[in-house]
Parts: structure tokens; sequence; C-alpha cells
DNA sequence: GTCATGTTATCGATAAAATCGATGTAAAGA
DNA sequence: TCTTTACATCGATTTTATCGATAACATGAC
């Protein structure tokens, strides 16, 4: 049994297809199939089945996967000893973020952290949630900075700060008077929402109580995935929007006016850093964590007198 | 990085030289100095200090070798889950028992255990706590079954049971009137004592009160190894001395005769199954320890009413 | 200091292996 | 049925691991 080959097993486990887990592997895909059969052969097993197109882990094959995960995350840690010792973190580190946190919490870290390990090649993902997950499973990303509870086992979650949840209302709208808001005055004012798929848009219906599979009716029918985009229907049209707190950072007087904040306990959604349980780049994603943690107002911190959405 | 490296390293490190790890690993010493050069060169440090003698890792050797422990221990899991599928174990099994366990408790489950695992090549060392506790973490053993707690914090011990000591004692001493004894009875006589260096000797200390240092007086200085030996001198000569329970199973009535139990809360010596945290050939251990659990007294299986004797 | 002894590093030769490109075979889709 | 895609097989080649011999080095005895 060699690394290799078990590196072998687990890209084909995670393309199901010799042919491309060998591009992945950069051989070819005979040298791929040899060294699997000659692994096969070693510990007595079959690890795949090869007659399912795509090939599918055997029974057992299933089993010696999870555990080859285990066995070469933790030889790997060993490369991971060297750099912390050396106090130069190398390599990349692969985050994925959702859409509606990105744009607005990176930039106020990423300068600070890519000066701490000058040497390390940061790549940043906006994926969806559940985009995210399955990357984090498979190994194709480090970590994920996301909203939680995702409710999945296979997962780590730390928690780093509890996001508050703002409107944003037109000068139109009747809400524009009111001082304070309240999930009812939202459900009775149009709202833009963004499409299927964020987690967010779970997050401001449940604000709402509005179930997801009634579609809400003073909705308008704008499918977009940007925060961004939400923010300039309200500002040329009218109806309100919900808006996470951190969007509204370097909003002028002009829009800072059409911010309501919501009567405690205001919604918020908690952010999480989430790997898997044995995770690598333990170093780097601690730090980064620190630094997201750092970077965020003081009152985010805690989750008292907050009522922390979920988006399911 | 290989495997193969990772073995080379710990080999060294475990017998603190290049030659004797080479000849461990049957390979020759060129063979294994390239691939531990090959090693650190790749993972770039240095992982011995070469200049003393005996060879002593570097800082970072140490954390390296005790990471390289955790992979190859994770790679090998892999055969292991293989195994457990086929429902057969094969391989070895290599047992540490302390001498004044061995003879009374193996017969008894040995001839089972080796039924239900017929390919499993069972290895029982007869060694003192320390040498099992040391053999142990160098991964020279797989399990042992000794006297707890050993307070060792790399070791997992799950107690199996919890076997009384009795007394037993010549007929031409005065304990022989009574029907119980108790541990100040046991002061007043003369005692034989297993050597230095057997758990058991402290805990027969222990309950005696008596202190180490101080040697105690009423006892015949033959150092012996074994608890039948103590036996045959009580036999032949007089005095008493302390055994464990189950070395009395085979008694004839004569013998019988000389046994005295404790008045309640009989001294007890806790038994237990011996690990490191992450071990391999679970299956089996796990098998064995259910072997013990089930060949010992219903009475031993729990400690309410005894007092656990330490050793230390 | 010198010498004997034991330990690790280095070297060239050789055996073992991993890999490649070409090709064969079997299954899935048009 | 034909085409396409995917995995297995084969021989050639490159790469790697290992060996035996030897050099370099450290340690302890004298």
């Amino acid at each position: 049994m060699t690394l290799i080959q078990l590196e072998y097993i687990i890209a084909v486990d995670t393309y199901r297809s010799f042919v491309a887990a060998a591009k992945k592997c950069f051989v070819t895909q005979p040298t791929l199939s040899m060294q699997i059969q000659k692994l096969e052969e070693s510990i007595g097993a079959r690890i795949f089945d090869r007659s399912k197109q795509p090939v599918v882990p055997t029974d057992v094959g299933v089993e010696i996967i999870r555990q080859a995960r285990v066995a070469l995350m933790e030889s790997r840690k060993i490369n991971e000893i060297v750099q912390l010792k050396k106090g130069d973190l190398e390599g990349e580190l692969r985050i994925g973020v959702i859409p509606t946190i990105a744009p607005y919490l990176l930039p106020r870290v990423l300068s600070g952290f890519m000066q701490k390990f000058p040497k390390l090649q940061l790549q940043i993902w906006e994926y969806t949630t559940e985009k995210i997950i399955h990357e984090l499973k498979a190994g194709l990303l480090d970590c994920g900075i996301l909203s939680t509870p995702v409710y999945d086992a296979a997962l780590a979650e730390r928690p780093m700060f509890y996001e508050p949840f703002v409107a944003y209302v037109a000068s139109s709208s009747d809400l524009f008077q009111k001082r304070e808001v309240t999930s009812e005055d939202i459900l009775a004012d149009k709202l833009w929402l963004l499409t299927e798929g964020h987690c967010m848009r779970g997050q401001v219906l449940n604000i709402c109580q509005r179930k997801r599979s009634m579609e809400p009716e003073g909705t308008f029918e704008y499918n977009t995935g940007s925060v961004e985009t939400l923010k300039r229907m309200v500002d040329v049209n009218s109806g309100s929007t919900i808006l996470p707190e951190l969007s509204i950072a370097d909003f002028d007087e002009d829009q800072l006016c059409r911010i309501r904040y919501f009567q405690s306990p205001e919604p918020v959604r908690e952010i999480s850093m989430v790997t898997t349980h044995n995770y690598l780049k333990k170093q780097a994603i601690d730090a980064l964590e620190k630094e997201i943690i750092a970077s965020v107002p003081k009152k985010f911190k805690s989750k008292k007198k907050k009522d922390v959405v979920g988006f399911d």
C-alpha cells in the first residue's frame, strides 16, 4: 500500500471515473488503473465496481475510501507540522464563501491575512451553502464561511459572529416613517428577495414567517443572487428588502436614511467557519478565523437578546 | 513522502540507531539512510540529529514522528477493515501480560479465543507493568493485560474485572485459626513477598499499609517473581502470603484449607485491557476482552464493597 | 594523541516499480 | 447497428528503491 494508491482511489471516488481521476492526478488512465488494481490485490478486496457506469465503490470500498481519506489527511499533517515550525505557511488555502457574506466580509480581512501569510495562495470561491458543503466533503475546499447551523455531522462549525439583519426601505414605503421595524411590518410591505438557492432567502422568509412553499404575495419577482441588486431595486423602485448589516458599512448618508433596525430581539444570522472534523491547514484556518472575529463590530459577537434565524 | 519512509523514521525513533532500525525493517542501512534523507528533503526539515550518539530526533522531528505514527496507524486500519468484512482476522496479536495474571487467566480464555480467530497468530509476552507500557507505546505490543490504573495519558485502559486478594497461611500460623483476616492480621504475620518490579508486590504492601521504603520486618527475603513460589514457600515453610484469587482455582482441598478471605471490603486489584488510544486490531482485542470478562467469576465484575488497591 | 570500534553517508550497479502510449474489450447511447 | 466512452491489458521506458562496498565520522579505550 502506498500513499499514492490511496490518493488514486480517493480521486476515483470523488470523480467517479478512472479517466477523470487520472487527469486530476496528472497520470495516464492505465497508470491509475494499474495502481488501484495493485492496491486491491494487496489488501485482498475489490474497492470499485467497474461493471456499473459510472463506477461506484463496493460496500467495503466505501469504508476503505473513508479510511484512506483519514490516513492521507494524517500524512499531510506532517508537512503542516514542518511549515508550522518554520512559521511560514505555504501552499494554497481554498475558501468557500456564500455570496451574501463574501463581498462585505472578505475585504475587511484578506489584506491583513495575506500579509501574515505571504506565501499562502488564497483561493476564494463564491458558492451556495449546498455547494460549499459538498466541496468541503470532497476535499476540494479547505474551509467554508457560511451561515449555520447546517446540520451535517460530517462537518465542524465554529460560530464566529452573529450578524443582524436590517430592513432597507424606500422612502415611498409606509415603513419609512417608523424608527424600528418588526417582522410583521415586513410582511405587510412589498419585499425584494434573493433567488432560490441562497440561504439568506430562507432566512428572510423565516423572519417574515412566510412559508417557502407559498410564494410570498407582496414580492417582486426579480431573481437576483446579489444583495447589491436588492438594494438598488429599493433605491430605484420602491418596496423594501432585508440586508445583512455588514453590507451597509459603506453606505452614504442618503442610503443610511433608509435603513431601519429591527426591534429587539433583532433577527441575526450565525456566521461560522466550517471545516471537516479532521481538517488540514489548521494553522491558517484558525488564523483566518481570528482575523475575521477581530474584524467585525463587537456587538456581533454575542447572541444574547438576538433571534438566530435558520434558513430551512 | 511514502508510508515506507514513515516506517523507517519510526523504526529509527524506536531503536535510536539507523543500523538497528534497518535490521528491523529488513533493509540495509544505506537504504534506510537514503530514504530518510529523501523524506527530510521532501518535507524540508531535518528529522534526526545524527551528530549525537545515539541519534535523537530534532525538535520538529519529535512531532513529525508522532504524526507519522498516527498516519501509519490509520493506513493500517484499511487492512483491518478488509479483514473485518471477511470476518476472519489474520496476522499476529501481540499481548503483554503481567506474570501474576498470565498463568491463571490465559488458560481460561486462549483456547476459546483461538478457535474464534484461527488465522490469528497469538504472541504472549510475560512482562512487568513498566515493560508492557513501554512496548505498547513503541508499538511492539498490541495490547496489555495488567493491573490498573497506570496513570499514563498515552494509554487507554478498559477495566475488565476486580480480582480479590486472599491470604494463604501456613497451618502453623496464628492466622490459621481465624475465619476471615484483615490487613492488620497480615501486618503481624511473617509475609512472603514478590521481588521488586512486580506491581502485585506494591499492592500487597499497600494492603498491609507498609511503606515501600521501610523494608517490611516480618518478611522473608526470598526474591521470587512467581506467585507459585510464594505459595510453595508457605506450604513447605511457614508464615503467610497473599495470592490473587484466580491463582487458587485449581487448589486441592488441603490447600484450600489454608486460604483465608479478607473481611469486607476485601482488597481487590483492577485488571484492565490496556491499549494506546488509537489502537489497531480493535476487532481482535475487543473480542479477547469480552472472552476474558466472560471467563471470570461473576462476583469479580463489580467493584462495589471492594477496596481497589493501587501499587504505587 | 592514537587506535579500535561502531555508526552513518556516499557511490555505482542492479533489481523493482511506476508510468507511458498503443491497443483491446466491454458497456452505454444514438 | 454503429458510435462513443470507459476501463483493462501489454510491452517499452523511465524512475525509484535497494544492495554491497567503502568512505567519513564519532566514541571510548589506552
